[in-house]
RNA sequence: GGGUCGUUAGCUCAGCUGGUAGAGCAGCUGACUCUUAAUCAGCGGGCCACAGGUUCGAUCCCUGUACGACCCA
């Protein structure tokens, strides 16, 4: 049984009662509302005088969210989404049937309105209600008025009380999908072409990550969840798309925490006859125009940090960012026993089978990330860890790759794509070394994303943006939980 | 996986040295036709997360479990 407490019976009871009165409590279609938010945008600041003169009449519809009772009139907020507006009954007005029903609302119940707009003595926009439809009933109460819901559990598990006790919140997901069709639309005005790729892969590739399983019963036939639509947008490019985007949802079997959720959403998309330095420049402005858009200037306030997002944004060698970072010279990152013992220095733990490569990027991690807090492009990656980017003609150990830091965080990651298809063999080859070595992030080898390459794809730059950190910079949220609607939770214990 | 902290009424929170629980809001009854955290009078509401242990006695001390937050790997 679930938890029946006594305001839930009470409002069971009245629920009968509405129905003793000849009044559905679910009710049926409620046409012609206006939504709140326009008219108190377009009346917020009409004088009292204005309002009297122009008869202005409205229906709109919402839940009750305040209610104050005098004997033979009450006042109600009604909310719908973040927006608030009083309404005022008046037994006068109403008549006695409808002022009976008015005396039954209770805290949460959607109603409908028909009434003038008018100003109170202190001077607030209210509705005086001329008709009232009850439209539905809330059997639960609310979260208290004053301090709203807090628990921090319930908001997330219970997301719809959180939207209606915590108006704050519908301005974070309302700008998460503003950003978002900023994006769209930024990419598809420059002739970048949205696709949807499999979400079912047969072989999951794209990152280094660990994916969820599935099966396909009638094709007998294990499936992932795909951890990065990487490789099947560049079949695409392959295919004679020359720019192609895809906006959607990853999946990576690994741990929870404030920067990660097992399902997270990524914008990936790539340009035909670019470079890595062409999508630095791209990345710039789409940041720019996005804060414009949404925020309003390029300097945000992310957690008490300024940043600052005009450009252009630092570049920095990764092996640089390293060296100046700590204090150690260049043969850490060319000497495994030299790397391993800077990396204790830097009170790292590094397991006994840690490659060179592996060691130096723990240093990065630990001792470059936390650091870049202004916007930055780490460049010049090692080839080790980079199995999809084109190398670097100058040094074929490194590859035209860059990621993207803003307040310590990564936010994107971009590269010349490796269109040699000999290469790129040869890459997933030292991949499943490494995995037989035990890494179970490393890359799977994908046949036939091989035999697409060997098709011929002309030079190509791709970029992955990680849409929940962006959300998060852009709306000042310190945990990926606050800019998903509903995160993943362990599943609530039985009652 | 490890550490720290948390879980008390529908919500937000108190609860001292171990003696079977309090407030505000919300709810119920009554008064009130311009209030806005309305006001006034009265009333009800608890598996103190769960399971063990210590104790004459546990919300409180101990152990474990569940769920959550943060930090670390």
């Amino acid at each position: 049984m679930d938890d029946l407490n006594d305001q839930r019976t009470q409002r069971l009871q009245k629920l009968e009662t509405l129905r003793g009165m000849g009044v559905p409590p679910y009710g049926a279609r409620f046409e012609g509302t206006q939504p709140i938010a326009r008219l108190v945008e377009a009346y917020g600041s009409t004088s009292q005088d204005e309002l009297t003169h122009q008869r202005v009449t409205c229906r709109i519809a919402g839940r009750i969210v305040a209610l104050r009772r005098f004997g033979k009139a009450a006042f109600a907020s009604l909310q719908e989404g973040a927006h608030r507006l009083q309404v005022y009954f008046r037994k006068d007005t109403l008549g006695d049937e409808a002022f009976r029903l008015s005396q039954t609302l209770d805290l949460g119940d959607w109603i409908g309105v028909d009434g003038s707009v008018f100003r109170t003595k202190t001077d607030e926009l209210t509705v005086e209600v001329q008709t009232l439809t009850f439209l539905s009933k809330g059997l639960r109460p609310l979260p208290e008025k004053w301090h709203g819901l807090t628990d921090i559990e319930t908001r997330y598990r219970q997301r719809y009380v959180d939207l209606v006790s915590n108006p704050s919140v519908h301005h974070v997901f309302e700008t998460r999908s503003r950003l978002i069709a900023g994006l769209r639309s930024y990419l598809t005005d420059r002739g970048f072409l949205e696709v949807e790729t499999p979400m079912m892969h047969p072989i999951p590739g794209g990152a280094a990550a660990r994916p969820f399983t599935t099966h396909h019963h009638a094709l007998h036939a294990d499936l992932y969840l795909r951890i990065a639509p990487e490789l099947y947008l560049k079949r695409l490019i392959v295919g004679g798309f020359r720019r192609v985007f895809e906006l959607n949802r990853n999946f990576r079997n690994e741990g929870l925490s404030t920067i990660h959720n097992p399902e997270f959403t990524m914008l990936e998309f790539y340009q035909a006859y670019a470079d890595y330095h062409d999508l630095m420049a791209l990345t710039e402005d789409v940041f720019q125009v996005l804060a414009r858009e949404v925020c309003g200037g390029i300097t945000l306030t992310y957690q008490g940090q300024r940043i600052d997002l005009t450009p252009p944004w630092r570049r920095l060698s990764y092996f640089d960012a390293i060296l100046s970072s700590t204090s150690f010279d260049r043969r850490v990152l060319e000497d495994r026993a030299a790397a391993e013992a800077a990396a204790t220095d830097l009170g790292l733990a590094i397991p006994p089978g840690a490659t060179l490569t592996g060691i130096v990027n723990a240093m990065f991690e630990h001792a470059v990330e936390p650091h870049l807090t202004q916007p930055t492009f780490i460049t010049e990656y090692p080839a080790d860890l980079s199995p999809l980017s084109r190398r670097t003609d100058s040094d074929p150990r490194l590859t035209d790759r860059f990621e993207l830091f803003i307040a310590g965080r990564e936010l994107a990651n971009g590269f010349s794509e490796l269109n040699d298809p000999l290469d790129q063999r040869r890459r997933f080859e030292a991949q499943a070394t490494q995995r037989a070595a035990g890494d179970d992030e490393a890359h799977a080898l994908d046949e036939d994303f091989l035999r697409a390459l060997e098709y011929g794809m002309p030079p190509t730059a791709g970029e992955g943006i990680g849409i929940d950190r962006l959300v998060m910079l852009f709306t000042d949220q310190a945990s990926i939980r606050d800019v998903i609607l509903f995160p993943q939770l362990r599943p609530e214990p039985p009652s």
